[in-house]
DNA sequence: ATTCAAATGTAACAAATGTGACAACTTATT
DNA sequence: AATAAGTTGTCACATTTGTTACATTTGAAT
């Protein structure tokens, strides 16, 4: 189990002795959810880390009409929403949902405290978990708050792409449309005009970027 | 000096005493901004805790169309990006604009690490003030994710409000309008639709609730 | 290879929002 | 009270996106 814990990125750089130590001292337990399971539901109260050891899981947000919008998917390992333990109003702002399988370690609010002073490279860890969660907030504002939607698209298919120049899209149309919070043949429409313009060739899922520099200047549109 | 931290939220519980001993350990400077000065630019590197002491700033993300949208006011007390310091991407995600001569005491994340290993309740703080920012970032987003701009208007006309019937806009339509990320007579028209209706009355800045429930209504339209 | 469910391309039309403009009104200043 | 600067109401028109629908293509299962 404790060997388990090591890979985790929370406990990146403690050596198994120092973690022999820390978890003689600390209170914790494991769960495990089936396929398709709500592992948690948005608005739930949120006191208690939980590390996903294994499975996938997907995080959305439903949204006031009750449509809902894909925030990510979430592999193992990893840790579920670890900005809001600490908050004053700390509830989950998605909907937790498994894909398959999915195993989880869990630590109590007051049980994790006891373990950053306990020992700083996981403290150290814990914020540096922290602040990226921040800045994919904040990338995905800015993500929404682009003008057009081929401006997202075509940001969504330059971070995709990787330098590549040739790749298959990992996500359909209609999950696309969701993640985009917008209507699947908007989606269609938006690679149809990127193609119009010679920017891309997209065949179904396969993508060819055939000019990558206008690909960028499609932010701006 | 020390008197004007400990009003500091991230000093909060701390005794004046424990202040004395901590503020021997650690280093920090101050800095002034004039007027309308640019006290952090969006993209740069965020590496040390800037606490706001006097003054009232904004914060407004820049599109990449150039087209910037305004993220909140943030009022002295308060502290900077708190959640961008101890990522390995820390960069600031925003702008930050002064409204009026600001004043900030700077922290270096070394220094501020030594901080929160020296003082439990200071750890304790910084930690509930990100998540405070984490579940403010994750609000906004929701906002976003609304369907209609009638919706968003409805969302925001329930909040300014608090409970009250009757009460006078913060904001222009023009700030309202670079808030929810849309153009101007778009905002005049959402009013004039929900007035229509016959949810609200306005006249200029000054709005009345006629129909709440129906105003909450809204929200999924 | 055949079959079938899902994904995609595409069209027509409806609805929402953007753009640019201008007059009417408020507010602060003098 | 007069003035000027900024805000709001409002319009016509362009553009974008939503909605619904259906034929085609793909990919997986048999």
């Amino acid at each position: 189990m404790k060997y388990e814990l090591l890979q985790l990125p929370l406990f990146e750089g403690v050596d198994e002795q120092e973690m022999e130590r820390l978890f003689d001292e600390i209170i914790f337990q494991t769960k495990s959810f089936g396929t398709g399971s709500l592992v948690v539901s948005q608005g739930e109260e949120c006191n208690r880390l939980m590390i996903l050891t294994e499975g996938v899981v997907k995080g959305e947000m439903v949204g006031a009409d009750g449509r809902s919008l894909k925030i990510e998917d979430l592999q193992a390992p990893t840790v579920l929403a670890p900005a809001f333990i600490f908050g004053k109003r700390n509830h989950y702002p998605v909907n937790i949902i498994s894909y398959e399988e999915a195993k989880f370690v869990v630590i109590h609010k007051a049980e994790l405290m006891k373990l950053f002073l306990s020992n700083a490279t996981v403290l150290q860890n814990f914020l540096g978990m922290i602040s990226s969660r921040a800045q994919f907030l904040s990338e995905k504002l800015r993500f929404h708050s682009f003008k057009s939607l081929k401006a997202k698209l075509a940001f969504y298919l330059l971070d995709e792409a990787g330098g590549r120049t040739q790749f298959k899209l990992k996500y359909s149309q209609n999950e696309l449309a969701e993640l985009f919070g917008v209507a699947r043949p908007s989606v269609g429409r938006a690679f149809m005009q990127l193609q119009s313009e010679g920017v891309i060739d997209v065949r179904y899922r396969q993508v060819q970027i055939i000019d990558s520099s206008k690909l960028s200047e499609a932010y701006s549109e």
